[in-house]
RNA sequence: GGUAAGGUGCCCGAGUGGUCAAAGGGGGCGGACUGUAAAUCCGCUGGCGGAACGCCUACGGUGGUUCGAACCCACCCCUUACCA
């Protein structure tokens, strides 16, 4: 392992990060040359995971390349338990066949950024279903009140007459608790979690083990430019996008975030990026270059180079050059007339004759790019004949032979 | 156990007997402008219907009062805070 010097790892590990504890720490256990364990616990109730992830995954990554192993924790005892906070209803309480289902998931798109071969998974109800009411009590003991109302978040609430449940308390035990089981010796998240690393290193001491070094990354915006990227927000780009969306998306965020998510979501190098930085900063280049850059190098990591090729290419073919695509989904129709309002709800994905009607009465709705303003229209359509639903919806007609 | 405040549309939140499919904001959608950026502007945002001051569904649940209820009454369910 690591033909890399420790000081050298230590200063590529460090970069980015928003809490780090500590920079000694970390350096004395790089010094002692052997593999670190390196925890992820991750919530499996939603499997779908996006960039926001990914900024986290890509600095484990960075820490196997150093010979080191990731320990990826699958919180399926948690999350059959539900959401802590009690705030969201929707989040689902999962079945144990639904946990280990989407622990596959997960695991397979986390590969498409981890090493395999340095990558162990564990799921935590492993060892917190074999705990009885004692043991929850003894862990408990370990920590105060005080110290739990330290988390912001906590604080907050209590202030303002908001509840916290007791059971809040418990899940960053828990997650302690993981880290004590897999003697975790760094344990990386988003910063939303420093919080309960904190725990984490205090009940590792507390069973007699050494603290776990912390390292916190930034949450970054979604495409929203606001909101962190999240699924319940809706502003997120996943990893099973397709190279189109992705890299669509990718365009559509604000130029505010271009910079970060460079240092965040690429390896394009310090020098490069500083050099965008400042074109954009003195309008030499327009940022939408920029970012059509940052686009091709994202799409590219998850979909390879012809992939990303194309979305490139269908990006400024559709968007740029506002020409049709090459490729569309069809619309199979039989000969003959057809309403255009059932047209909408019946082959294009539109939910309601009620929706449909406002498209139209909107403009939104065009065949081979001129409007169709009347909702009661009756269209005799051919092969070859473009649907296009606002800017980006298009639906080439087919006739049934 | 006692006291109090609440449960409204995708979300937040106003409404306290008719004119409420329900103010306002957010989000979303469509349009203009553009670089699928930001900012801005206009419109739409339960369903059905050619349209209607039309019909159906909707303000935690079930009943009731009333010509008429999101709004009043009863019971129930749920959430929260405060006090034991």
């Amino acid at each position: 392992m690591a033909l890399v010097s420790p000081e050298k790892q230590l200063l590529e590990l460090k970069k980015n990060a928003v809490s780090f504890v500590s920079e000694d720490e970390l350096l004395k256990r790089l010094k002692e040359g052997r593999p670190l364990r390196v925890k992820l616990g991750v919530d499996p109730s939603r499997p779908d995971l996006h960039l926001g992830h990914a900024v986290v995954l890509r600095k484990l990554r960075q820490f196997q390349d150093y010979g080191h192993q990731v320990i990826l924790i699958i919180g399926d005892f948690t999350a059959r338990i539900g959401d802590p906070s009690g705030r969201s209803k929707t989040r689902p309480m999962l079945s144990m066949k639904e946990a280990k289902a989407n622990a596959i998931t997960y695991s397979k798109q986390a590969f498409k950024i981890l090493d395999k071969e340095k990558t162990e998974i564990r799921f935590n109800s492993e060892w917190l279903d074999k705990m009885n009411f004692e043991d929850v009590i003894r862990l408990a003991a370990k920590y105060t009140v005080a110290r739990m109302l330290e988390r912001h978040d906590f604080d907050k609430r209590y202030k303002n007459n908001e509840p916290i449940s007791v059971a809040e308390f418990l899940y960053p035990l828990a997650q302690a608790y993981d880290s004590v089981v897999v003697k975790a010796d760094v344990e990386i998240g988003g910063d939303d979690q420093y919080f309960n690393f904190i725990v984490g290193r205090k009940i590792q001491e507390e069973y007699g083990l050494k603290a776990q070094i912390i390292l916190t990354l930034p949450l970054i915006e979604g495409t929203d430019g606001n909101l962190k990227m999240s699924k319940s927000y809706d502003n997120y780009i996943s990893f099973e996008d397709t190279p189109v969306d992705m890299y669509g998306k990718i365009m559509s965020i604000p130029d505010k975030l271009i910079i970060k998510y460079m240092k965040l979501l690429t390896d394009i190098s310090d020098e490069e990026i500083a050099n965008y930085e400042k074109q954009i900063k003195t309008h030499d280049v327009n940022p939408r270059d920029i970012k059509m850059q940052l686009a091709y190098d994202i799409t590219r990591q998850f979909h390879g180079n012809e992939k990303a090729k194309e979305a490139q290419a269908y990006f400024i073919r559709v968007f740029r050059n506002k020409s049709i695509p090459e490729e569309m989904p069809e619309i199979a129709l039989n000969h003959g007339e057809i309403g255009i309002v059932e047209l909408l709800t019946n082959f294009a994905g539109i939910s309601s004759r009620s929706e449909a009607r406002r498209l139209i009465q909107q403009g939104g709705v065009r065949i081979n790019n001129a409007a169709i303003s009347d909702i009661h229209a009756k269209l005799r359509l051919s092969d070859g004949d473009i649907l296009r639903i606002g800017k980006r919806r298009f639906y080439r007609i087919k006739n049934k032979p």
